[in-house]
DNA sequence: TCAATAGATATATTTATATGTATCAAAAAA
DNA sequence: TTTTTTGATACATATAAATATATCTATTGA
């Protein structure tokens, strides 16, 4: 038996399980008989395509013909879709305390300083870059940014710490562009600004 | 007929066309008669999951059961890959850099110490990551994983930076999995002063 | 213990693919 | 033009899937 079959059939077994159907409610949503799906999984059976995609189509599946070169990238898609939640490093998610961060005190100090532009466009990096979690380099430039803020807050004339940080966002932000990736797409992260804060640096 | 099923003759067809085969050539290679090539590219045929993926074996196409929420960017994937290659930027460049040696060190060191499944784990990301250019993050994690592993050639008990390395490698492949690549974002990309709608230059 | 549901099989009939061979028109190459 | 190749059909038969119905065993729940 061609062990791409049975590939096929292992697949259309485990979708069917993991959606805890049975055969006969697979069979009823797919108009297929029962009997069908279990010589099928057990392999005894060379299917006739609309068969296999009444099956998938019922289980949410589509079939696709991917070329050889590409389906490690594929499978790698598919596993990770398989597992529930996207697991994230401390490092990330210690970047994305820093960002949450600087937010909030963009968000506290544009208040009392409506006028600074500056502190507009910090504000609007900081939002582009929520979407870019995955491409986000280290905490320390939105730690310096948070820093920038909080010294500009007592000495209102030195915006210097500031522009730099601008410059550094600019050039983030640059780099991210090569790189573009559907928000709408990164998975469920939680809103920025009700993240867990177990961080500690200001 | 299902139009599912005319979608998969129209792409075994192209597929054939792309290679330059004849339904005769085609069909010697992958032991079916010509007749039922044409048939089945007409949809005059439901052909049977066997002859199916003989034909896609003999033009080097996979099948694959994709979940639905994850067909966009598989498509992308199989599309992109259908392009020529893509220009990248210094940066991208460099990062792309970081991958490669990362994999030479790893076949290095696997070679010593074949036994340490840590190693296997890193090449199989490192070889998906390949898929991923355009939107992988900076050098860095590349970088360090390849000093984890240096370090690891001296000091063959100490794992942990091996191991960090590894959860970062899977944090990133499920961000990357999740995330739908643009294909648009192949294409040129803008120069870094059009980035931002409204704001001048402080 | 009894009832319900699960999956694996059995059988008979219908239907369609698979196979093999062959032909035909159109397009491409000689 | 002539020859060759290509794709679309036609028709035979063999084979296997699809269909429908039913049975059996094991498991799960009441």
């Amino acid at each position: 038996m061609h062990y791409e079959i049975e590939n096929v059939a292992k697949t259309l077994k485990a979708a069917r399980e993991s959606k805890g159907l049975s055969q006969r409610a697979l069979g009823k949503k797919a108009g297929v008989l029962q009997a069908q799906i279990s010589k099928f999984e057990n392999g005894a059976v060379d299917l006739r395509l609309s068969s296999l995609i009444a099956l998938a189509r019922a289980l949410d599946l589509e079939l696709a013909l991917v070329p050889r070169k590409v389906t490690p990238a594929v499978q790698s898609i598919i596993k990770s879709s398989e597992r529930p939640a996207v697991t994230r490093s401390d490092e990330q998610r210690r970047t994305q305390n820093a960002l949450v961060n600087l937010q909030k005190t963009l968000d506290n100090v544009t208040k009392l300083k409506p006028e600074v532009k500056e502190l507009a466009q910090l504000a609007r990096y900081a939002r582009d870059f929520e979407r870019f979690q995955i491409a986000l380099p280290d905490t320390k430039i939105f730690q310096n940014a948070n820093k920038a803020i909080e010294q500009f807050k007592k000495d209102a004339e030195n915006l210097n710490k500031i522009r730099d940080s601008l410059a550094q966002f600019e050039s983030l932000r640059n780099k991210l562009a090569h790189a573009y990736i559907d928000p709408e797409a990164l998975k469920p992260i939680r809103p920025a600004y009700n993240l867990d804060e177990d961080d500690g640096d200001g």
